[in-house]
DNA sequence: TTGTAGGCGTTATCAT
DNA sequence: ATGATAACGCCTACAA
């Protein structure tokens, strides 16, 4: 493997003079530059990225910490963005990532997880799906020990930033799209997992456009979960005039009952995703486009590990009309 | 950050000394053992492994190569359960893993993806959907600078080992399960991606049972696409008794089609996603356990690794009759 | 059985 | 502007 020795010796200076031309430093003449990086060319040098995160501390690999809910693999589409958004982003940017699952650190404290990320010269994480029941990850953002951004999740301090769409103004809108479609006037609106940072947010909305139009709304915890949103419809779903779903999945639930009871109803979803297609009816949902925020994530994260304070990182989104045919492809 | 040099302190030992007790080697009386353990607990001490990939050749790190098509989206399941499933395992066996996408490679040659493994102190990849038409990767196996696990390719040297079911076979039992059970005899069989590994094995197992039971078949080649398959449903799928899918999402499209023409035929996938329960039908297919087949494959790796030979390994598969119901939870 | 010392490929701090 | 040189944390002959 050519390191950079060989580059220093085929370009005839020191190794600190490669180092600080590939690294950018100032007060490097233009004339070595050149020579230097002519040998890099030559060469085929590939800096060891290894080498350079135990040199110095500030090098940052990054970890991607996903929450991977073995009910609804549906979902694994939203995660697989997420992730492909990240590393790419992160091979753009010359950052080292390492993908890690919730599940792997069940049962583990804070400090053990931070030896963990210790141990693997972990200086920035990404965090996915954090609900406000994992206190341990909570307390591993407040201690501060590692650089952190956090989607769809309202926590922010010196080392923190948060990126998510703003849901409550969303679920205002696609719900406000749909009844105004449809000219509905009593509202079954299912929510996502109690005390969700998310959920509360979109229950906000909802709170807002009833206000706003002068509705009235029933709310159902639907937990996420497609069964319970089928039981729910089923429930209450005839005296109401349209089902808004925290969740496409919810809403796939809430649209097979209203099949099953043979009534129609509108209903709409959130998050976009390719999964609605398959249902085979229109849906109006918000979408979002996951690998961009995952992006945008992993930039803030490199700000932040360059010494930026943590910020609220507020992205768009858009309403979509999902159906079968707009998928099939 | 506590390094061995505070534990081998600590534990009144040399360096060198804790690190024998660490990676198990022979000759340390079983009295320091026990110092150095102690002194590990009581320090928290967890091993840098960045360090420790730097330092020996033979730790070796892991990169998985995923292959993610960006039209499917649904079959991001598949990709997530082989990521899951090996980082799970890699973690268990105290490897570190990196996820990489084909895409990141794209007009990138054999040579320079392999510097840049190198830079990265990769030693093993295991590589997911491998395509008869990725001669880069292909030469990447051959050149065995890595020690390599190709999932579902008959790619084998002293370096590399394949994983897969026995394709030829399931395609076989899924069929004939299906065809006994209606009672058929002229099939239409919707293969996979033209001059796919999986695709040629699975036509065998086609034709094998066409021998056997003394079927018609015609063979159209579907290239795993949801519309591929539902157009040629369309086209051919009346003078036919059952549809053969070489995968869920053609069957899905397959089965669409039908509904349309408002005609009944028996159809039956191949891979047993949880997609299947959306389409509302009861459908045979064949399902794999890709999380135990990617935690294998990690498995081998380290065998490989370790100075192992590379050898075929064939994992186990089951029938199953997925529907909505069963996936709704 | 235990300890010493050199090396892995970089980065960073000094001199020069 | 450039070059020695000491870290970074660990592994591993080799010496004791």
């Amino acid at each position: 493997m050519v390191s950079i020795k060989d580059v220093a010796r085929h370009a005839g200076v020191a190794i600190s003079t490669v180092s600080k031309v590939l690294n950018h430093y100032p007060n490097v003449s233009e004339e070595t530059k050149v020579k230097v990086n002519k040998a890099v060319e030559e060469l085929n040098f590939v800096p060891n990225s290894v080498a350079a995160a135990l040199s110095s501390k500030q090098a940052g690999r990054v970890a991607l910490l996903v929450n991977l809910s073995s009910k609804t693999q549906a979902i694994d589409e939203i995660n697989m963005q997420y992730i492909h958004g990240a590393i790419n982003k992160a091979m753009e940017l010359n950052l080292d990532v390492i993908t890690l699952f919730f599940s792997m650190f069940k049962n583990r404290t804070a400090e053990e997880i931070t030896r963990y990320l210790q141990s693997q010269s972990i200086t920035g994480i990404i965090i996915y799906g954090l609900s406000k029941e994992n206190k341990v990850l909570q307390k591993l953002i407040s201690d501060q020990r590692f650089k952190c951004v956090v989607i769809d999740a309202p926590i922010v301090n010196e080392n923190t930033s948060s990126v998510w769409i703003d849901h409550r103004k969303a679920q205002y809108d696609v719900a406000k799209k749909t009844i105004i479609e449809n000219n509905c006037k009593r509202v079954l609106y299912i929510s996502g997992k109690k005390n969700g940072y998310v959920t509360d947010e979109r229950i906000k909305g909802m709170e807002d456009l009833v206000r706003d139009m002068g509705l009235t709304m029933l709310i159902r915890n639907g937990d996420f979960s497609e069964l319970q949103a089928r039981n729910i419809t089923m429930r209450y779903g005839k005296n109401k005039d349209v089902v808004v779903c925290a969740s496409d999945l919810m809403a796939i639930g809430a649209m097979k009952a209203l099949i099953e009871m043979n009534i129609f109803r509108p209903v709409c979803g959130f998050d976009g995703i390719i999964l609605m297609g398959y249902v085979g009816k229109q849906m109006n949902t918000v979408h979002q486009d996951f690998e961009g925020i995952s992006a945008k994530a992993m930039e803030e994260l490199q700000k932040l590990m360059n010494g930026d304070k943590g910020k609220n990182i507020i992205t768009p989104y858009t309403l979509e009309r999902m159906k079968y045919m707009d998928i099939i492809c």
